[in-house]
DNA sequence: TTGGCTTACGTATACGTTTACGTAAGCCGT
DNA sequence: ACGGCTTACGTAAACGTATACGTAAGCCAA
């Protein structure tokens, strides 16, 4: 590929001047940048952002690492954080992590080897070690919709109070026998705080819970099924679902469905992230709404600020919505 | 950050000994690499990839085009892709162009800035300058799930042979009057191609084609909704419908349920794509189903065997298949 | 005329690696 | 003792760019 130098050479100027005109600097004639934009069109020159980079020392990337399990959301975040990125000049490179992080800390080297400007992690849970790994980073992490310890920021929603207000939104609505579905025990971003939540709002409404109406899972279809399964055995029935995804909602709704109940008049649900399959469930899902496209921009931004800053990330709790459908 | 120079004062060798010991060249004494080792872990160092990249001219990085429309099969594309070139030492750097493709041009520049092995597009239609710049450019670039003219290789399935299937399928089962949902006549990779195929499959049954029942459209789940709307209020009404997205699917057979009609008793509906949704709609949803994953997998194979034999990448047609579900 | 300022360049170095090449030391066979 | 081979290094030159610095030419004021 042609280098600027060639360009000097078929323009008739030095690798400086062919610089400066490239970059938009000044300090020449028109009559010289004529001559340089000529002969780089007719080479069909493209800058060499690793050299640039380089002698820059800044590759203008931003690093994106998220696990590799099939979740619909994902898309949001990369889209929202690359299109903050694209706004500012930036790229984003992105490489997928085994969903329990054994590879997590390879990735981390990998992205810095590359040099990026920063890094954003998405969901993941993190060890010891990649925290002290993070830590020794000489570029800004933060994390999206996860969280660690005090030394990483992190954008996220308040899955206490979500569910907390999920609980109650079905409270308001004239439920009493509310229960909870999906939540895993050993998460203690997404499981345990929103099984406390939950069981907040119902103990604020002095409204029992039984212990049974906890159906531990994760946040697949499949888990949906299973708790909707479940619960139909169950001799104190539920009347309505708390249930911790979108996709465990619509599990629990078509199960019900095929059942033979009616969606919200025998079993209310409500849903969580309100992801794209919402809206098409039927009935639609009522769900409490995460701002992914949102979190990967604000991710983006924090990262560009912190870098033409020089100052730390803050960490964020954005508010969460609850987006009202037909299934409650 | 520290480099290979800091680290050979440390150790007291030369840059050269410690490029060799980093790089597993051989060509040193076990003591010699312990001492470098031990230097670098130390220092904290990371390579810098921007220099090496540049001495070596190479990245060894992958670069991915994808229109910024919410679609939900583009995560499968990004994690075949990223998977494969992990495993090849490479990375992925991705970036959005608008649907429309107007900043693609740019888009595929600041590609060739970075100096990217490869570049793989997927699902844009691309416009005569494009093509242009693409032919010019010095790595290979391989279109996903669309196509273009001769000059630039695609791997997709064949839209007109699914959808002569997708049609037969539902003859096989009996329906005679058949409707196609959702496609655009002016799409030339999506749109006519599967109307062709709806038409070659009647024709061949010798079954009658009602114009009324080409519902032109989208791919959204609103389109779907529409569509039922329209066949709702013909008189000549279709007794099965063949969709050209999930999202449309599911948009026809919610709308129908809400009309009071059973799926598939009263209309059977036959998706396309087979992505995550088509499972969670009630009932499951039969679907022609594409091989995202293994689309993405195989243009980053096909990226890096063009670049490490030199040789050009030949186009590929993947084989489609119908997965059965309780919407037929 | 001289000095100083501005404009429009060119020269040369640095960024951090990789790697071709040189070389000293050690060992072998003759 | 000598040449030749191998091993374990070091030296130095690239890769393509950005940029600090130098400088010649032109202009103006005193």
């Amino acid at each position: 590929m042609p280098t600027i130098k060639d360009i000097a050479t078929l323009a008739g100027v030095s690798i400086a001047t062919v610089s400066r005109v490239l970059n938009n600097l000044g300090g020449y004639s028109e009559e010289t940048r004529k001559k340089v934009m000529a002969a780089a069109e007719s080479m069909n020159y493209y800058r060499n952002e690793m050299a640039a980079g380089l002698k820059k020392s800044s590759a203008h990337i931003i690093g994106l690492i998220m696990p590799t399990s099939p979740t619909l959301f994902y898309g949001d975040i990369i889209e929202g954080l690359e299109s903050e990125a694209q706004k500012h000049g930036y790229g984003v490179i992105i490489a997928h992590a085994s969903a329990d992080g054994i590879n997590l800390s390879e990735i981390i080297s990998l992205m810095a080897e590359r040099r990026v400007e920063g890094l954003v992690i998405a969901s993941m849970a993190l060890v010891q070690n990649v925290i002290t790994q993070i830590n020794g980073l000489p570029f800004p992490v933060v994390l999206v919709s996860t969280k660690s310890d005090k030394s990483i920021p992190y954008i996220k929603v308040d899955d206490e109070s979500a569910s907390f207000d999920a609980t109650e939104y079905l409270i308001h609505h004239g439920y009493e026998k509310i229960a909870i579905a999906g939540p895993n025990i050993s998460d203690q971003i997404a499981g345990v705080p929103r099984i406390n939540g939950y069981k907040r709002a119902m103990q604020k409404h002095h409204l029992p819970v039984d212990p049974d109406w906890i159906f531990y899972g994760t946040f697949s279809f499949e888990s949906g099924i299973q708790a909707m399964k479940y619960y139909f055995q169950l001799s104190n029935r539920p009347e309505a679902v708390f249930s911790v995804s979108d996709d465990t909602a619509i599990g629990i709704i078509v199960t019900a469905t095929q059942e033979g109940l009616q969606v919200p008049k025998d079993i209310a649900v409500i849903g969580y992230d309100n992801t794209r399959v919402a809206e098409m469930s039927n009935p639609p899902l009522t769900a409490i709404s995460q701002p992914f496209f949102e979190m990967g921009a604000k991710a983006g931004r924090k990262i560009i600020d912190a870098v033409e800053s020089n100052q730390p990330i803050e960490s964020e709790i954005l508010p969460h919505t609850i987006v009202e459908r037909r299934s409650v």
